[in-house]
DNA sequence: ACAAAAGTGTTGAGAGTACACCCATGC
DNA sequence: GCATGGGTGTACTCTCAACACTTTTGT
């Protein structure tokens, strides 16, 4: 901040409010989009779903909070994890001032090892059309990052998060379907996402499965991971 | 947040951050994208610039911060405000915790009355190209910022926020070469800023300066504001 | 040989880009 | 009448979008 301080200034004689990280965590699990939502145990909203979340230490940065809160609920690290908004309307949690800073994470489906998180909170996996109704404002945070997310599928490669290391151009071509909502044309999906040269063969064909063996891709790691848009302007 | 609160919570036990908002005042000014500054007073930091900001009061939203600050330099309001992002590394104030959730605005020139906020701040517009060093972390934040404005003006018409209410679309495509640090074709820019649909005649005609009148323009209202991207997959 | 999924090219339409001259006004 | 900035159209290129058949494997 930039304003200047009284020169008297004792931190602790200003009303603080609290701050928290909360995490809208996505995975593609049996060819839909869910969310990780965890069931809350005391009030306010006991037994209600919620996003999972956590306290921000006074030591720990912004990043460190919303990566320990995966960790908790998932046992997952090195996943992607994107700060999304920060939402602060005075009355959004009904004990204290609460202000929370919103991420979201793409996590792969087979690196989910069900509850070998810390916390013994009952957990599950919602499909994103299909939500309970939350605590808090967390609906309104689910929807933005889902906005985010479908916006952001157009524009770089952030579908790979949501797959195994190596994966084929069906598997990635569905996901995108799932997650825009829509069907999409084989062959000009391929000629896209292979002249975006962030794709390498793997080499490898997958074993199992009916018809023709598909090649096995991964993600190019010095790829760069935006991809240009088309300007407004000339 | 959605982590339980021990039965036993009190509030005031945690070490709880400050929260601040910052907040990066853009200006198109004697042809150059300019930045509000001000200069602090009181240690840390004495003597140097910084972008204005303030603390959040503890039943005020973000936005209600944001703005609040924002008049208190310029003495505007019902300006174009956006959040960009919430910065909460541990030492970025060496006094204590603060986490800043950091705003960007665009203000029209025409608009400012210099001195006329209720701050006593020496303040003062600085050329994005040559900055001073700034407090804090507000270099990032700034850069954070300008980088977020070029990026929009590509994909929505947020460059009218800039401009007087009536403006002539010479005005208008020099305000876009300031700002993306290029020269833009003028007959590819009016076919294109007016084929978007977003501009209105005024009907009037620029009266002073050399050459032929200049017919004025207006942002229709009722314009949507996003502008569709091309998308990266089909 | 047949079922199942993988893989592969071409064409027409629309948008982007590059480019040069006439028009209205003030002095 | 000339200097100054405003305003206009066209041709080429490139990307997007639509569309159907052949190939490889397992049974």
């Amino acid at each position: 901040m930039s304003v200047d301080l009284p020169a008297n200034y004792d931190p602790n004689k200003f009303d603080r409010p609290s701050v928290t990280v909360d995490i809208v965590i996505f995975s593609l699990i049996e060819d839909e989009l869910k969310v990780l939502l965890i069931k809350r145990q005391a009030a306010p909203f006991a037994d209600m779903w919620a996003i999972p979340g956590s306290f921000v230490k006074i030591a720990e940065s912004l990043e460190e909070a919303a990566v320990r809160a995966l960790a908790d609920e998932t046992g997952l690290e090195d996943v992607y994890t994107e700060q999304l908004y920060t939402f602060g309307a005075p009355d959004r949690d009904p004990r204290t001032r609460v202000i929370t800073v919103a991420y979201f994470a793409l996590v792969p489906h087979d690196a989910i090892h069900p509850q070998s998180g810390r916390d013994t909170h009952e957990t599950g996996w919602f499909s994103i059309s299909q939500l309970p109704p939350l605590a808090f404002d967390h609906t309104e945070i689910v929807d933005y990052a889902y906005t985010r997310l479908r916006y952001k599928l157009e524009y770089t490669s952030v579908g790979f998060q949501l797959l195994p290391d190596v994966f084929t151009l069906t598997e990635l071509q569905t996901a995108y379907e799932i997650i825009l909502g829509e069907k999409l044309d084989k062959r000009n999906f391929r000629r896209k996402i292979l002249s975006a040269e962030i794709l390498e063969e793997t080499g490898e064909k997958q074993k199992e499965g009916e018809g023709r063996p598909a090649m096995l891709y991964r993600y190019r790691e010095d790829a760069v991971a935006e991809v240009k848009t088309r300007r407004l302007f000339p």
